[in-house]
DNA sequence: CCACGGTGGTAGA
DNA sequence: TCTACCACCGTGG
């Protein structure tokens, strides 16, 4: 664990039809999202985050989390805070961002599209390092060959998620 | 199906 | 620094 610009603020839960979830935000917007029965950190009573701000912020984050479950196309999304990782996972979890609902690609493709072609192995390393699933859509990486890959979260959640966008795999 | 080697990034010591 | 991990991938039994 390192020094993180980005220390939670304030965490808030986020009921779905799948479990409980919690959202932390920080002064830039949303920094961490955790599925249900996990541990996170406890929320922080000093926040420079104005209320009405934050409102909006866990309304878009709801509305995502929520139409990603259900297999629906994300609109829009809160503001996300991903300063926490390295130069080189942010890289790789902008290259996932660009994937859209049903979509997947490779370990090595997201390897090759950041130049970095044989880094494939530390790509697998900086999906599991993303620090919001569902609206950085890890889920949608998959191994070659169309094999399924991990999930730092669990296989039956990245099973269930591809399932609920179509997405075959074997 | 399995084993193995080549990889690059990260964290911890 | 050095080292031991890895959500990989291709090749070869």
């Amino acid at each position: 664990m390192k020094a993180d610009s980005c220390a939670s603020l304030v965490a808030l839960p986020l009921p779905t039809d799948d479990g409980i979830f919690v959202a932390e935000y920080g002064e830039k917007g949303l920094c961490r999202l955790h599925f249900p029965n996990r541990h996170s950190s406890i929320v922080g009573a000093a926040n420079s985050i104005s209320p009405r701000q934050l409102q909006r912020w866990h309304q878009l984050t709801r509305a995502a989390v929520r139409a990603i479950l259900t297999g629906n196309p994300t609109a829009e999304l809160p503001p996300m805070d991903l300063s926490s990782g390295t130069k080189f996972q942010q890289s790789v979890w902008r290259a996932m961002q660009r994937l859209k609902l049903g979509q997947t690609q490779s370990y090595g493709e997201i390897a090759a599209a950041i130049g970095c072609p044989k880094g494939v192995r530390a790509v697998g390393g900086a999906c599991g390092a993303n620090p919001i699933p569902l609206l950085v859509p890890c889920h949608r990486v998959l191994a070659a060959n169309q094999k399924l890959g991990g999930f730092s979260s669990g296989l039956d959640w990245k099973r269930k998620l591809l399932a609920r966008e179509g997405i075959l795999f074997c």
